[in-house]
DNA sequence: GTGAAAGCGCTAACAA
DNA sequence: TTGTTAGCGCTTTCAC
């Protein structure tokens, strides 16, 4: 890489005569900002990033860190926070806690050392069920920025984004009992994450405000065989005739399963899960889909957190987003 | 955050000598050290890295360059890449291309300003579309190595890990010849990048060297309705007795369309694609499949990298890496 | 209109 | 054993 201090040299020039050339800057001549940049563009000069960032105390980067890169949703709130960084000129580094507490402290720590100029997260599963928070307090003390997304912690004061689990469950429940369905079971394989435990109160308040319907729960567990346990159940209960899906996993194999134990779907049993388009596009019939607005998700988060990385000012009053999802009704519903 | 200077202040020595305590220098004090480390602990320093890497001209960050991060398999690139980078102290740096030749120029441009000390990517669709590859010589030329994985751009000299596609797909296919299939189509929606037109001529060899039968392809485009264009082609061709799909979205839409129109998986057809373990768990029977061991990959192509950064001498002779995918029989084969 | 110098935080050669 | 100094690449204030 070219510097200022080479291309100085070889115009017989000052090093700051260069900078100043390349920057539009008033004082230098019209001639020698020429010859300037003349000479920069054969060089392909670009300014030192790390010059740059040691300079003005910014690094002009925003650590993301996610909890697992395979969820289909966080990978696309990671595309849309990178796309949103990108337009505003920042790179992201990004982390992946594996859901672990101690590779989220990790990431933190190893970021917060001039690195970034602030983050983005969601929460890592072990650190919601033992409940810490410690390390996210830290950071913002060190001056850092954080702004949560999807798994929030609450006690932390910082900007977040969040979607709207309860309502959505509550709605897509109302759905299924507007279809006159008598034993709607709520499948989760995400219990211990705050975002699977709203879904669940939702699912529960609209029952239980039905009446006359008893609340129904299939948890599933990381060490389970998915398809199997579903399966099991379905031959256990086999008046299902609804399911509300907490995660995209439970609700495809519940299709599945139902369509394999002969059920016809949605005349015999309807099903609503939480999941992508893609996801939906995988089943047959298609799955009728809560939609998160993953992508939206990412973009408000880079936002917010550019704005508070810029607006020194803005200190306290910390906002949170609740991005609405949608219900996309496909064939798997009447 | 503390810096060296504020420690040399409160300490009343000089920044040299806490810079030379906390790095466990000889020169120093047995008293001394332990005072300089004292107080680095209580305000929690952490040397900052924009200055090491200023410093050192190296940046300890890797930039990725990743066409689609909802991609399953590229998103499992990374998350190794990320692991194995991790291990080894490095950052990384992600940008998504999208697919398109313009943002990987840019993603290029954008951290070879001393963001990043090399690259790992895979080439955009666009990019090989195009054949372009000058973008990826001129980062080389500039000093910055690159590691390409899974899709390569063959006339560019650098490190590459690449997967056998055209032996998965003649296993593949001579697995279904072996079943005594009589009408095997290829699926396809990956038809413009490399590695799918490996898939294919794999298929075709396979086809061919068996004889009596003929290759038979559908190729799916971005903009079609994959599930109505395969539900139709197997309605028209209603001796098809297996299936190998180029990716994971063909195989399991077409398993799915399959099982709806009766056939009996695999009495009646058998299918293999391309997929994750997790595809085949949503699969009801499971999908037999082709499996590329993309966590291993990433590691592999954060290891070369790092390699060829850190051991400046080891110029020319580049390795290609080939890294074997498996057939993981399941259910939808017999 | 141009240049010298300081400083961002750190390390290391050299001086004391 | 400790301190001074220079320098990584850049911007910016202040002299000339």
């Amino acid at each position: 890489m070219v510097t200022l201090k080479q291309l100085a040299k070889e115009l017989n020039v000052s090093i700051s005569t260069v900078s100043k050339a390349l920057n539009n800057s008033e004082e230098i001549g019209e001639d020698t900002v020429r010859r300037v940049k003349e000479l920069a563009k054969l060089y392909n000069y670009k300014p030192n990033k790390v010059a740059l960032s040691l300079k003005n105390n910014k690094t002009k980067t925003i650590g993301v860190i996610i909890p697992n890169i395979l969820n289909r949703f966080l990978a696309k709130v990671l595309f849309g926070i990178e796309k949103e960084a990108t337009k505003q000129g920042y790179n992201i580094i990004t982390c992946i806690s594996n859901e672990s507490l101690e590779k989220e402290k990790e990431g933190l720590q190893l970021l917060a050392n001039g690195s970034v100029d602030g983050f983005i997260l969601s929460v890592a599963e072990e650190s919601q069920i033992k409940n810490e928070i410690e390390h996210f307090k830290d950071t913002i003390n060190q001056g850092l920025p954080i702004v949560m997304f999807d798994r929030v912690a609450h006690d932390v004061m910082c900007d977040k984004i969040i979607v709207d689990d309860f309502d959505a469950t509550y709605n897509a429940t109302q759905n299924l009992l507007a279809e006159k369905r008598k034993q709607i079971v709520f499948i989760s394989n995400i219990n211990d994450i705050s975002v699977g435990k709203l879904r669940e109160r939702g699912y529960n308040k609209a029952i239980l405000e039905h009446g006359s319907i008893a609340p129904l729960v299939l948890k599933i567990k990381k060490k389970d065989d998915a398809q199997k346990k579903i399966k099991s159940f379905f031959k256990k209960n086999k008046n299902i005739d609804g399911v509300i899906a907490a995660d995209s996993s439970s609700a495809i194999i519940a299709l599945n399963t139902a369509v394999n134990l002969g059920l016809k779907v949605p005349k015999d049993i309807s099903l609503i899960g939480f999941a992508s388009k893609s996801d939906s596009n995988h089943t047959l019939p298609k799955l009728t889909t809560i939609r998160q607005h993953a992508k939206v998700m990412g973009t408000h988060a880079a936002q917010l957190l550019i704005q508070r990385i810029q607006n020194t000012s803005t200190e306290g009053h910390f906002k949170t987003k609740i991005v609405k999802t949608s219900l996309v009704k496909n064939k798997s519903t009447l």
